[in-house]
RNA sequence: GCUGGUAUAGUGUAGUGGUCCAUCAUGACGGGUUCUCGAUCCGUCGACCCGGGUUCAAAUCCCGGUAUCAGCACCA
């Protein structure tokens, strides 16, 4: 990054709805710059398309919401585009008389093959009292040009190699009503133009966007010119696939969602920093997982298993061990051939912290129903940190609590002191529910264990009943 | 089709002309430790897209090819 004297960043989602993973590699990126150079970071609510992509009006609050879980701060400015319309129709309305852009009244598809050959439109050489008088038609809120009958270009160069670029669109024609501001507006102002100016007003320094924006710098870069402003610098980042996930389309999971193919927005299933988030990931993790991503333009194609064992790395050292047995287990009647010495039977929370402190079970007694996985059965065990144990059909005979063997260490549960739990671990696009039972506890919901033997889970439901319900998070 | 971007181990990443028989992480495999299939420690495996050129010297610069991604929307 050059000119680092005061850098100004800013991160523009669409709220059409919440951040999915892809979102927070801007919002991670753009605040590690910032810490960097003790700049500071807008977030800009790019909310300029009521039609394809209507705004929702929770989105605002969310979106605000996750980029302080995921930075650990507020953004130091947040600019709402619907708010600041009046300024960007002025600047518009200044183009047009400055004669950087016309309002064109050709159909798409007939502008496309002018373009194409390089052809001015009829539109572009009209005097600018007609086009202000246009601009005032496309503006009346009476006027019979309904959407798409007129658009404000901005005047380019016509022999630009790039076609995209030529007499590029800037503001149209938009009746849909905002949820923000109604329908106070009828000429909205697209990314390119909105952006451009927003970034101008705000002293925007910096520009980190996704590579497929590239031809937004150009065309911006021309409005800057035109008006003999300075662009920003701009770095990029290329695109971003995850392996489990694909891509990360907020159109497409809304549809989705509305579907009822997922039960909302964080759904374990969906690839949104709310389900990320409601499974027990940690902003930390995230934040490690983007900085050593980097920012480069390489196409990429990441696992999930990268972001959890970054995960890991923060969790697992804070992350208390709970005793689960899910559906598929046996109860077995426990022969104990000595007495266990104890009112209780101590449990560490954390293998590797005492500090943690230890969990306290009844102690076992004879005749006690001990409850295994059925898979783990076998005819020599050791019921950790308990006893090793001999298992014949239904009854288990404890007779040792040293551990004195090598045979193998499975997690139980005295079913006088469980819970029932529910485990929902998804598995590709279904969700495999577990219904066991989980050791008695002060549990909460937002609670983060580890499982033992299983992986990590978080609690999202304490139903009246006292069932727990768990969602998993990784191994 | 036109325009532009990118190309280092399975996956990511460092490396901007010599110090690179190429860094680190993750992964896989093997082992130590541990009363978890967790954590931790040690070891092993594994890569500069292809072809030319510039240079005493190229992963690094240039050209061509190939692959891949994106833009060519009155979306963001």
């Amino acid at each position: 990054m050059e000119n680092t004297k005061k850098v100004v960043l800013r991160f523009a989602p669409n709220p059409n709805g919440p951040m999915t993973l892809g979102h927070s590699r801007g919002v991670i990126i753009n605040s590690e710059y910032a810490k960097m150079y003790d700049g500071e970071v807008i977030l800009r609510f790019d909310d300029t398309d009521t039609k394809r992509k209507p705004p929702e009006i929770w989105a605002y609050k969310q979106i605000q919401d996750e980029y302080e879980w995921l930075t650990g701060k507020t953004p130091d400015r947040i600019v709402f585009a619907s708010d600041r319309m009046p300024i960007y129709l002025q600047h518009a309305e200044e183009d047009i008389l400055n004669q950087n852009a016309y309002v064109c009244t050709c159909s798409a598809e007939k502008f496309k093959i002018l373009r194409d050959s390089k052809q001015a439109c009829p539109c572009r050489n009209l005097d600018t009292s007609e086009n202000h008088q246009r601009w005032m038609k496309m503006n009346d809120l009476q006027s019979n040009w309904e959407e798409g009958a007129a658009v404000v270009r901005i005047k380019t160069d016509l022999d630009l190699p790039n076609p995209a670029l030529r007499d590029w669109p800037a503001l149209r024609i938009q009746t849909t009503e905002h949820p923000r501001v109604g329908t106070t507006y009828r000429v909205w102002p697209l990314l390119d133009y909105q952006s451009a100016i927003e970034d101008y007003l705000q002293g925007v320094t910096h520009i980190i966007r996704g590579k497929d924006l590239m031809d937004s710098t150009r065309k911006q870069t021309i409005l800057y010119d035109l008006r003999g402003w300075k662009y920003p610098e701009t770095m990029y980042w290329g695109r971003v696939k995850v392996h489990e996930f694909g891509g990360f389309s907020t159109s497409g999971m809304k549809a989705d969602i509305s579907e009822g193919k997922y039960s909302g927005w964080d759904d374990q299933r969906l690839p949104t920093i709310a389900a990320l988030r409601r499974r027990g990931f940690s902003p930390k993790a995230l934040r490690a997982f983007w900085i050593e991503l980097g920012l480069n333009q390489k196409d990429i194609s990441v696992s999930m298993t990268t972001i959890e064992s970054h995960n890991s790395k923060v969790i697992d050292k804070i992350t208390p061990r709970v005793s689960f047995i899910g559906q598929n287990n046996a109860s077995l009647t426990l022969d104990l051939k000595k007495e266990w010495n104890s009112e209780i039977l101590k449990l560490p929370k954390h293998p590797d912290d005492s500090e943690m402190g230890y969990r306290n079970w009844p102690s076992p007694k004879n005749g006690d129903i001990i409850v295994l996985e059925k898979d783990d059965i076998d005819e020599e065990i050791r019921l950790k940190e308990f006893a090793n144990a001999t298992v014949k059909s239904t009854k288990i005979s404890a007779d040792e609590f040293e551990r004195t063997d090598r045979r193998p260490i499975v997690h139980w549960l005295l079913e006088n002191h469980t819970m029932p739990a529910i485990l929902s671990t998804s598995n590709g696009d279904e969700i495999v529910e577990n219904k066991g039972l989980i050791e008695t506890g002060k549990y909460q919901v937002g609670d983060i264990f580890q499982l033992e033997r299983m992986g990590f889970a978080r609690i999202t439901e304490i139903s009246e009943n006292s069932e727990i319900k768990l969602v998993f998070l990784h191994e």
